[in-house]
DNA sequence: GACAATACGGAGACTGTCTCCGTTTAGCAA
DNA sequence: TTGCTAAACGGAGACAGTCTCCGTATTGTC
């Protein structure tokens, strides 16, 4: 890659970061572009569609993924609060931005996704999570994480459209876990 | 009302009736027009905002809801099969409507919305069946009809938006049922 | 320093939203 | 009927966003 495409690649990418988490991410592409100082033909070339953008703008995203299931395995406290831990930091994590907990949802489980790599991510961090538990015998074994990720991220793209708090999420996690515990 | 107007009206919710299930909630509001063979000045007069034609459309189907919950009280079986049913009823009668779930759901609890009354039916039809349930003892007692719809309505917009078939959907809605049956 | 190869960027085609306002029509009263 | 007025119509067009095409500029190599 040459180095001014590299730099206006670095460009277009933190100039929609910021966008995204302002303005969702509905707002306008050509805007972006220029925030970031660039045509629209090059953000374009770069990024062929929105989720493109999308995805490159998460990536330093998911390490952090990792790290808040390492967490949620270390918690203190029994199986129900293991899940509830790593079920209101995962609604967390993927409601950075407005609307992407149903982007993120809807592409989950999706393999023509440009967003996969990012799904992926988040099922086997909730995977983790899930075998752990299963190894305590305290959840029940015909639910695969594909559908604790769809459970829990229904909820919160319910939560980010209607701009629920933290506090009123809460319960319907509860609902969610005591269905999945034995 | 004028007759001619009443009659544009008509032809304006016919039209759009047929274009949101076929295209979708976000299909073009000019080619609803064309189709009903009137102005987009006509049909923005009629409809200020997308969401007001999308309540007009809907106003037909609020009926079918209050059969829907009488049916799922009459239904054979304990507890558990009584809410499954509801809750895959409730999944069929808000997905009519390609985005309709994320749209109804996303709406439900806000009273400012222009499909509040629709929310409200849908509400008021799953707190019927959730008190029969309550009077029997059966469901926990600290969660409201608005948070059961949330859940339920999460799990069918995202059913909706990665295309799962009712089969794949089942297994979600025991999760709830079973983390809200006591 | 020359020359490909690569990348840039903005004009503009296209699509959808929504409004304004000149024209038409329904319905009523004489 | 006819005439009148309030109500309704509808389409031109302003505006915003998407996305492409292609002439121009830059990079990095020989």
């Amino acid at each position: 890659m040459r180095a001014d495409a590299k730099r206006n690649y670095d460009r277009i990418v933190e100039a929609a970061r910021t966008a995204f988490r302002q303005r969702g991410y509905d707002t306008s592409l050509d805007q972006i572009a220029k925030d970031a100082g660039v045509g629209p033909g090059t953000l374009y070339r770069h990024f062929p569609t929105r989720d493109d953008l999308i995805d490159a703008v998460m990536q330093a995203w998911v390490d952090h993924v990792e790290d808040t299931a390492d967490k949620a395995l270390t918690h203190e406290g029994g199986p129900r609060e293991v899940l509830l831990n790593w079920f209101e930091e995962y609604v967390r994590l993927i409601s950075v931005h407005k609307g992407g907990p149903a982007k993120i949802t809807g592409a989950m489980g999706d393999d023509a996704s440009p967003i996969r790599t990012k799904c992926q991510v988040l099922q086997s961090a909730g995977g983790r999570v899930l075998d752990r538990l299963r190894d305590e015998d305290a959840v029940r074994d015909d639910v695969t994480p594909l559908q604790v990720a769809r459970l829990v991220g229904g909820i919160a793209a319910v939560a980010d459209q209607s701009e629920l708090d933290p506090v009123a999420v809460r319960p319907m996690l509860e609902v969610v876990a005591d269905g999945l515990l034995k």
